[in-house]
DNA sequence: CTGTTAGCGCTTTCAA
DNA sequence: TTGAAAGCGCTAACAG
């Protein structure tokens, strides 16, 4: 810089100015050009420590994500990446024990998105203070913000789809019941249950990590159970992986005797067996809006909670069709019982 | 800093020594606890921007990739993750372009591993040079070191798996021949092939980028062939649950008159249908690797290319066995055939 | 073993 | 519209 100021004949300071980019034009246009005719011919590239030190902001975010693994997380990131390079920030992603990431990232970030389910209390105590933070994808009682779509809306979807196909004996396989997209997605699908004249019945709701092998056990749960369901709701894809092995496995047939829908539209999901009909939900939105309340929280506002409000969607598919004939009119076949007694 | 200096009487320099857990141990125990405990009671917290301006590094390194989706590089980052926390650095995942990463990244990091495919010359020039680099799961002739697995050797086994249950038509649904895996995956394919004693068919390798709706069309492509191949080896995971896909489009029974082998053994894998034999990649390793070539480039060690030698494994489940018996056994149905002119 | 000193590269008052 | 000057917090010679 100090190379440049010489080169053009004018002070660092000047530099300074006009390389940031600051706005007031309080320089001559000629000078202007010098500089920047300066700074390109001697390749400037400007220290960003020494611009941090000054102005102690480092133009990073970070998101802390609980598993790199989940695919929906890769689209919140995607979502929230755009944000935040739009707005001149990087975007750090990490993973793992949130105090010790903490402990990392600090005073390495202006932000940080937490998406990373936490057993509670387990935030150091900066997180929110010195260090402005949004809970991303889930919410909690406490001092920071947080940006979550309805994932009860969602679900509530899910199920209504079961029901106009003429379900009645529906399942869920529902997320950690500790996470807080679990429990909301559980009182989606109870809430919705009962607004279409449903039972929840108790061991139809099975709770489980969000993973194959757990949607696998689930569902081989359900599947022995008699009645057995003639629909299972599972709360993300991978259970819903789980789920559809787990028929097969038994020789359940789907959608003849059994049909799935899953939470998330992944790109697979069209490419499993059969093609899983989903909930589409909006995971990118919810990255975007997340730096959005972020930024918001850096620059001293003062944030509430969001919740995405772009409506889900329902992604048909082969794996939901009607329930068994002889599932889909229970009354009829009860009023035959009656009659042959009766007979 | 200063006011630990006060508190615990003595300069700021000393303060500092001790801090940055200089080894050496010039300081007084005496001293160095009085410090220890004023930083611990003052709360102290290292200016990072302040330090790196001192010392021009930053701790940071970052990993570009090209795609969040694709779980195979959750595994190369979760290695390398851990290598770089072990070595007191974080490390920063990026997608996207290359030069507009680095653009961002320029300055704010130590070190570069690049992980994402480039045609070729896209890199900066800086690449490599003012910042160090390292090439991860591809090579590139050039200035920058590459760790990478054996690809060949991988691809070799899965070849000779489907060569020993008997297959002699085995097609392979290849990576992107302008991506270094893509070639090198093939070139393993084609090289065992030939040392088996089967011939390469052209027909048999089909060409097309790393995602479900390739393998699926590549497969479609390859079942149509006549005679068709009654083995596929596909180049990754997604392609091969694409072509599971296919075979279940076309009515092709999986293992009984097609065998798949993929490529990367990801959790989902025992979950499709049939559950995927595939062939394990120490992709873990490779990403830890590459954090510790990165890290000798960094201290100004030069560094050779590295070729990650823990031995793949093949892992048999549900979609591979011995071909069709007429196939198992094209010798005897010609000799049959044969006979039956004779007669 | 400890203190003195200079300065990393930049921003930002303040004064001219 | 430009220049002078101070200093962000830390490290690392070097001297004592």
């Amino acid at each position: 810089m100090r190379d440049i100021a010489e080169a053009a004949g004018v002070d660092v300071s000047v530099v300074s100015r006009v390389l940031s980019g600051d706005a007031r034009l309080s320089v001559k246009p000629d000078t202007r050009q010098r500089i920047l005719d300066a700074a390109a011919e001697l390749k400037y590239r400007p220290n960003r420590a020494a611009r941090s030190l000054k102005t102690s902001r480092t133009m990073e975010l970070a998101i802390l994500l609980p598993d790199l693994q989940n695919v929906a997380y890769a689209t919140i990131v995607q979502g929230a990446e755009a944000r935040a390079s739009a707005a001149g920030y990087i975007l750090l992603v990490a993973t793992g024990s949130i105090p010790e990431r903490v402990r990392m990232l600090e005073g390495r970030i202006d932000g940080l998105l937490i998406a990373s389910a936490t057993s509670g209390s387990e935030l150091p105590a900066e997180v929110g203070e010195r260090l402005p933070a949004i809970l991303v994808n889930r919410r909690e009682s406490g001092r920071i913000p947080s940006v979550v779509m309805n994932d009860r809306e969602v679900a509530a979807l899910a199920v209504d789809h079961l029901v106009m196909l003429g379900h009645t004996r529906i399942a869920h396989v529902a997320g950690p019941q500790e996470t807080d997209t679990g429990r909301r997605r559980m009182q989606g699908f109870a809430e919705q249950m009962r607004a279409s004249g449903l039972e929840v019945v108790p061991e139809f709701v099975v709770e489980g990590p969000y993973t194959e092998a757990a949607g696998f056990a689930s569902a081989i749960r359900l599947l022995h159970a008699k009645p057995r369901p003639t629909a299972i709701f599972t709360a993300n894809f991978a259970s819903a992986v789980g789920v559809l092995a787990a028929a097969r496995r038994l020789g359940v047939r789907i959608p003849d005797e059994l049909s799935v829908v899953g939470f998330d539209d992944v790109t697979m999901a069209q490419f499993v067996d059969p093609p899983l009909s989903t909930v589409r939900s909006p995971l990118a939105e919810m990255g975007s809006l997340a730096v959005e309340s972020l930024l918001d929280a850096i620059a001293g506002k003062d944030v509430r909670d969001v919740v995405v409000d772009v409506p889900p969607e329902l992604v048909m598919r082969g794996s939901s069709g009607p329930p068994p004939a002889i599932d889909a009119s229970p009354p009829e076949a009860v009023a035959r019982g009656g009659r042959t007694r009766q007979a």
